[in-house]
DNA sequence: CATGAATGAGAGTTCATTCAT
DNA sequence: TATGAATGAACTCTCATTCAT
């Protein structure tokens, strides 16, 4: 009862202003500890990060994939965004290659991520949902457009291009080297896609 | 052994071939587990999955990466020896494809493998040992004698390329779907490096 | 705690009691087992002793040098404090071989500690410097007076007297006979101390 | 069969001779191990040192303890018979002066020989028993002659009295440091014996 | 008699998860 | 609703000890 108990809009509030802090603080501390240390990570790390309990943790996100999906999400969604912006200023194929390059940035910050979404742990299905919700759709467009551009020779499933980047960009940590070597190696994927149908 | 042969080697051989026994029996566990549940697995599931100790996988192997070098050197060193057939056989440029291929299948059929050696634990360098040892050579092999051959016109790090193709079996699993994925997203990369230099 | 103390305080309180509760059982049982068993005994023994898990001895004492010192530390300060007491009431060269003695019957009721003092684990170092910090300061102001007295002719540096006495209870177990044994022996290197120098 | 078959005689000779050597090398092993780890250290590592399979340990010396002593007896017996050499060389407060010190050197040179004889495991018996039969009588003999010719002040038991020189030894270790501190521990211990009876 | 491979109990330690407050 | 203490399963690793050869 941290309020006067005469009014109770008041702590409503103020117990919702205060559980989404919590929640953002989550997020926050999840994103930084998923960054240093992997999704696997012990729980208490993310709450003390967070300076909430672990109880709380819990109850925001009672399955770990729950709470690598929220985290994530955000990121996605950003990345999701930026395709719009990327089509409009860009042809076609310079768009395409813009915004997967876009897409390797964001995986390849998130160590881990890769992992999970393969790791054939069903608790990580949620979060491959979202991928197939917002993303595949995003690179199916851009896919389609440049094709019609005539950019790219050859057929790609979206999702299964997705999945190879982000694999790609496996192992590779967060540091500039493996950001240029993931880069890199997207890039020659990439060239492989223009490439004339065999 | 200051005796003759004859007498002396039973003992020996007979208790030499126990041990290898165990020995094939460990590495034959190790590989199946290994395939379904990943390098990480306990210790203990390989042991009892072999019908022996603990302390006899410890005794054979001290580091968990001596037991993954052990299980995946053969198949490293069957692959590193196509090398050699397949040069001798195609052209240069589908030498190099075919070889990849072939490279693939290995590192697709090891799930863990390219987690292993991405982890960072630096109990798996002398896994990427092996790999910089004999797998680099080899391709840098082939690639040298396909870019004199004017098939490739991209540059890329050998090692590079094979952490790359290793990171794009990732989470494809040992079934025919996962393969057909891996493999297809590999010859999109091949594609990319005959594309012409940019 | 934006509350008034007596509506927030209850349940705290009561966590901490039964926190308390926990720590006190804990450290019970470990002076009973260090007692029965010396300090290298299992932490598992210890918290099944105390009837907790043992994740909640390591939450508690992550070192087992930390639960070493919380236990001897409580008979530890009596120790020390008793020596105000002891100089007040006697003369100096009596109240030196009555606190000695008074520190001898502590180590020789712990088992182990001298011989956890003196292990060379660097773990137990946190013990040592407690012995320093402590109990050195009290034999040195115990020592320094006697000697302006003229009650002791040998010099001799603090620490190492209280080493040896610990050492002289080594082994002599709780029994009153193994008590009567280290007391003679410890009286003997008193008489020692008091021997014009050399 | 290392020999010809048409004696017996030398194989036997040779056999005893091998055995012999064996248990040399591992009665020097040990010694040199239980200097640098205690006598707590693997049977694994001394059998390495001697040369030997873990097995032919346990064969001579199925007891840990059987070890110990067979390892400490040798020393023990010279410094039993130092004894002779001192009483004839010097007067008899000097003489058990002297041969303390000899005794000294000798269990502060054995880390862990104080804490096998006090750990309670009755394994270590035989070893206390050693003690009892050879060196107790000797130091009485000492102490006897000692008081006769009125070098001393103090009643003592013999066995009690080595016990607390060696428990004043333990955990010194084998550095001169370490030795030094023993020796001055024990010079007090025999100050405190010469001090005229209360 | 010697060997050393094998065994497996046991100790340390970490964390996911629960639940009383 | 938040907390964090408690729990205990699970893992790694070490050695004493046995026994087939």
């Amino acid at each position: 009862m941290p309020t006067s108990p005469t009014t109770d809009a008041a702590p409503t509030r103020r117990r919702r202003a205060d559980a989404m802090q919590n929640l953002d603080a989550l997020l926050e501390a999840a994103k930084a500890v998923f960054a240093e240390s992997g999704v696997d990570a012990p729980v208490r790390t993310i709450a003390e990060r967070a300076g909430v309990g672990v109880g709380t943790v819990y109850r925001h996100f009672p399955l770990r994939s729950d709470l690598i999906s929220a985290v994530f999400r955000r990121e996605m969604d950003a990345c999701v965004d930026a395709a719009d912006e990327l089509e409009a200023t860009y042809p076609a194929g310079e768009a395409l290659d813009a915004w997967v390059l876009r897409y390797t940035e964001f995986v390849a910050a998130k160590q881990g991520l890769a992992a999970a979404l393969h790791s054939g742990d069903p608790a990580y299905e949620p979060l491959a949902d979202s991928f197939s919700t917002r993303l595949t759709p995003t690179l199916a467009r851009l896919l389609a457009t440049a094709r019609a551009a005539g950019a790219i020779g050859q057929e790609v499933e979206p999702s299964e291009f997705l999945a190879a980047v982000a694999n790609l960009c496996h192992g590779t940590g967060p540091s500039p080297r493996g950001r240029e070597h993931a880069e890199r190696m997207v890039r020659l994927l990439l060239a492989g896609l223009r490439a004339p149908a065999a």
